[in-house]
DNA sequence: GTCTATAACTAGATAGAC
DNA sequence: GTCTATCTAGTTATAGAC
């Protein structure tokens, strides 16, 4: 059988990639030298630079790759749904299902914001309100509708989000629960906080 | 009129253990030198062993204090309410409370808990884990009572938990809303998403 | 109780051989 | 494209003068 993508294939800069969101999902940016991603990857620390331009462009990168996909990702799945329910429901869905199957970029793109720098860190910061803003209006869509009851439209958006975006906090693959599973709670859960009429769960 | 605690009698230990609690959180443990810490206190470096064993032990010590307090703080004050709904409600809005009260040093005992070392984290863990064992009843004891319908329990109060300590995380003392207020809004929501019959909101 | 000086080590990053 | 060697700077922590 043929595999078009043996492990060795596997480009030294993507190795590098995937070293430095384990590391740093697990011990954080600060706390990890290069020379760990070096290890990690069966190489020298110096011949890193080959491949990197610094520590602080790899979290830059994968910062903006994991905002760009989850900000896709997010247009995407409220695009294919129709009604307030439908969208928020397709959005909490997402959300919780990116937050699972890219645990720890996800996990890695609120703990280390702060270790973001200058320029960088504004750029993400600009994102990442977007998406809240994105978010955002699918409650107000619900509000206005007449099928949400929701006293700060704000300050719910920020709680709902920072309930799903903790699930790359706590999940485990190893756990009780499917991502699946997880998905489906967290619509009952949201639904039900937003005060939306046939929410039984 | 007579001050007992002037300023300048505040001691050395409590300016520093103070400024950990503000860098740490600003810039994560990893990200801040004992340097800055000198600083802060406008002592040299070296001085600050004369009142700190390591930096480690700084934060160790306010992990436990906040942890303690935590703990102590929340069996308080459901020790004050009677039934489900009126416990539930006085747990999180100690909780919410708490997390803008003491918002740095709440950031600090979820975002630097990977900073703890050997027996220091484990000690830390079983202290958190105490904490969430004690809302988990606060749910339980009102499916049991019927007055809540929550699908899974240990779900349900992670996903609650980490909503509310969240607050620490955007909560701004020059924002829009008070500490009572958010609190308010918090109460609402979580008795919402418990399934609780009542809540109107 | 704070200082200066420094030990002992680690950090991120570069240079040049191969 | 990876190596070794190294630079410069910064790290936590200690020692001994004052």
């Amino acid at each position: 059988m043929l595999n078009a993508f043996p492990p060795d294939r596997v480009s030294v800069s993507e190795r590098i990639r995937k070293a430095a969101i384990v590391l740093f999902s697990e011990r954080g940016y600060h706390g990890t030298p290069v020379r760990a991603l070096a290890t990690t990857v069966n190489i020298e620390a110096g011949s890193l630079y080959y491949h990197i331009r610094s520590k602080q462009q790899i979290l830059f990168d994968n910062f903006e790759r994991t905002m760009d996909d989850v900000l896709e990702g997010l247009r995407r799945a409220v695009a294919d749904a129709t009604g307030p329910e439908a969208r928020l429901r397709a959005a909490v869905r997402f959300h919780v299902l990116f937050h699972t199957s890219r645990q720890s970029e996800a996990f890695i793109s609120h703990a280390e914001l702060r270790a973001l720098t200058g320029q960088n860190h504004r750029r993400i910061v600009l994102k990442r309100d977007r998406y809240e803003r994105m978010f955002c209006e699918l409650l107000s869509a619900g509000v206005d509708a007449g099928v949400f009851r929701i006293a700060d439209v704000k300050l719910t958006n920020i709680a709902i989000l920072t309930m799903c975006s903790g699930v790359a906090d706590w999940f485990s693959g190893g756990g009780p629960l499917t991502p699946d599973q997880v998905a489906e709670h967290y619509e009952t859960i949201v639904l039900r906080l937003v005060g939306y009429a046939d929410a039984a769960g």
